[in-house]
DNA sequence: GTCTATACCAAGATAGAC
DNA sequence: GTCTATCTTGGTATAGAC
């Protein structure tokens, strides 16, 4: 890994931040407490970020531009299946890789109102945007219900601390399964499998 | 509880609370907000309740009480089926009940956090009660991913702007209708009497 | 280029006057 | 029952050490 010493401080901020973020809250987490976990001063934070919703949205940034790029891989598909499809993978594929910060985006107001003010123009975006690919054109009630039971309740069972102790292939399997069944998507197992014990 | 003149200004701060924790988050909402929108001081908002927490736990009671009684009345019937059944159903209601502030319990990590320091002990045995009634004793994964799944999922659609338009008898049967389908439960679509004690 | 010292104002909280 | 004054901590900003 090639990184400068300024990179160094940066990145353990980034990390610092996200496990404090989990633990507390992001308006529960002070700008000092991060600091005292890197024995840093509130001020050197500064240095590296402009204010604390910057800091918030560096933190948030991977998950928000796979978030990105899943929507519009998903849009360019032709029939409407494919999109539903690619766009449950993908989501669940997201949610595992990044458990953590996911439960955040759809747990912590702190976490959205930082977001909203900086650049990416906020997070609603997002969530109309999966709503609208998995719901389709001129959805009923019951279609829109199911498609936001289906993103809230793997995002947040995702980044549950019950569910922890899965191994990714094992929490994607399970969300996979879940998300099939509530949009009435066919079930079939899951990629690749690694090993046939 | 007497009640005196005292009551008229306690219920307006409960009131115009969880109008702002809904518009900007538990944290998000100062102190100062609250007393400026009654025509007060914090100050006297201090008079009413010690700290912030209790208010915010006073706000949140109403659903606390109401989540309670139903792990209770769960707890006590004696087939599994029917155990779920009515947790089922009285979530449900509960949610319909108090759709903004079930949101704010699965949303905000400050209500949950001032709830946590307070008498109650904390939401988190209420998490595992529902959990632990949907999924059975010694569940498999898939059950406890589909019940944490139905249980956020309900929670957070019922809460939803994106619903709000939606009346209390639709909003019911939809979140009923999802919620049997997550757990494998017979789905019926008239009301049934609950269960009387 | 990286950080410390320091000061400012808003917010949670307390003490005491009316 | 409500207000003024005050204390502490948190987010923010800047000047300056190295």
């Amino acid at each position: 890994m090639t990184a400068g010493p300024a990179e160094d401080t940066r990145t353990r901020l980034l990390h610092t931040a996200l496990r404090l973020f989990t633990e507390h809250g992001v308006e529960g987490t002070s700008l000092q407490m991060i600091a005292d976990a890197l024995g840093i001063t509130k001020a050197a934070v500064y240095y590296h970020f402009k204010t604390k919703a910057e800091l918030t949205e560096a933190v948030a940034e991977p998950g928000i531009r796979d978030l990105d790029e899943l929507v519009l891989r998903a849009g360019a598909q032709k029939r409407r299946g494919a999109q539903v499809d690619l766009l449950l993978e993908g989501f669940v594929d997201l949610v595992v890789r990044h458990r953590t910060l996911v439960a955040l985006f759809s747990s912590d107001p702190g976490l959205i109102r930082a977001i909203e003010k900086s650049a990416h123009g906020g997070m609603e975006g997002f969530g109309q945007a999966l709503l609208g690919i998995l719901s389709g054109p001129a959805p009923d009630t019951t279609s829109r219900v199911n498609a936001m039971v289906a993103l809230t309740g793997i995002a947040m069972a995702g980044g549950s601390p019950d569910l922890a102790s899965l191994d990714d292939e094992e929490l994607r399997t399970e969300l996979l399964d879940v998300g099939r069944r509530l949009l009435g998507r066919p079930r079939r197992r899951t990629h690749l499998p690694v090993s046939t014990l």
